[in-house]
DNA sequence: GCGACAG
DNA sequence: ATCTTGTCGC
């Protein structure tokens, strides 16, 4: 559970130049029915402060928390936020919290997109294949891509997130499903699904859909959410917050 | 030039 | 992402 250090380029074209390389390590394909042990990725942060993340090991089987890491980052050393490079900004401190954590996960929920981006890197596929672990992004809104049909209010429904152009130097053409718009409480509105890394189109719907889920997000995710918000609200210590 | 734009 | 009051529904 020791990972390389997460490269940080010097300006943007940088940035692209490396998801446009790193985008060919993308696997689409791989079986998450054992998936036992799950990391959710989240992180909060307020202006001028520090960026904080939250790891939640969550047990697949048992659907509850086994343990929650806070890592967190200077302002200085932060990248901006820029959309189409959420990456660079939030996996570095993601990757602090996967190694507080102390385990090794079968693989990775992160809030944000996987595929579904406009050079087919968002953050959960980057981390996934900066990590070599199977990874799932899980949006609150939308990057790229469209919805390929109407979604039905009822919870549980889907329906397929297509690519609204071809992505050079890819094999994604126009009208490629890149992912699912999944409605996970009726009447909600809907998140954005997209394999990360190591697991295919169908996994991703089939493994999200199978988390249990009291609001738009699942609870593992949830859970993330929560601890980041209050390890930065309440000024916690970096480390184990949990168990 | 204009609109879109994860967190 | 963050902030914020009221409001609606189970």
């Amino acid at each position: 559970m020791s990972w390389p250090p997460f490269p940080s380029p010097p300006d943007l074209s940088g940035a692209a130049r490396l998801q446009r390389e790193l985008v060919n390590a993308v696997e689409l394909n791989g079986d998450w029915s054992k998936v036992g042990l799950l990391a959710a990725l989240d992180a909060s942060i307020k202006r001028g402060e520090s960026l904080v993340a939250a790891a939640v090991l969550w047990d697949v089987q048992n659907e509850s928390v086994l343990r929650v890491a806070v890592a967190k980052m200077p302002p200085q050393k932060v990248f901006p936020y820029v959309p189409g490079y959420l990456s660079f900004r939030e996996a570095p401190v993601y990757l602090a919290a996967l190694e507080t954590l102390g385990t090794t996960p079968d693989a990775l929920l992160v809030d944000g997109q996987g595929i579904a981006h406009p050079r087919g890197l968002g953050v959960a596929a980057h981390l996934g294949v900066h990590t070599g672990l199977p990874s799932i992004g899980v949006a609150k809104s939308r990057l790229f891509g469209g919805a390929a049909g109407v979604l039905d209010q009822k919870e549980g429904c889907a329906v397929p997130l297509c690519s609204e152009r071809a992505l050079v130097g890819t094999p994604c053409r126009e009208g490629l499903q890149v992912g699912w718009l999944f409605r996970s409480r009726t009447a909600v509105k809907p998140v954005y699904l997209s394999p990360g890394h190591k697991v295919s189109m169908s996994e991703t719907l089939r493994f999200v859909a199978s988390l249990p889920r009291s609001t738009k997000l699942p609870e593992p995710l949830r859970q993330a959410h929560l601890w980041a918000g209050r390890a930065r609200r309440e000024g916690l210590a970096e480390g184990l917050v949990f168990e």
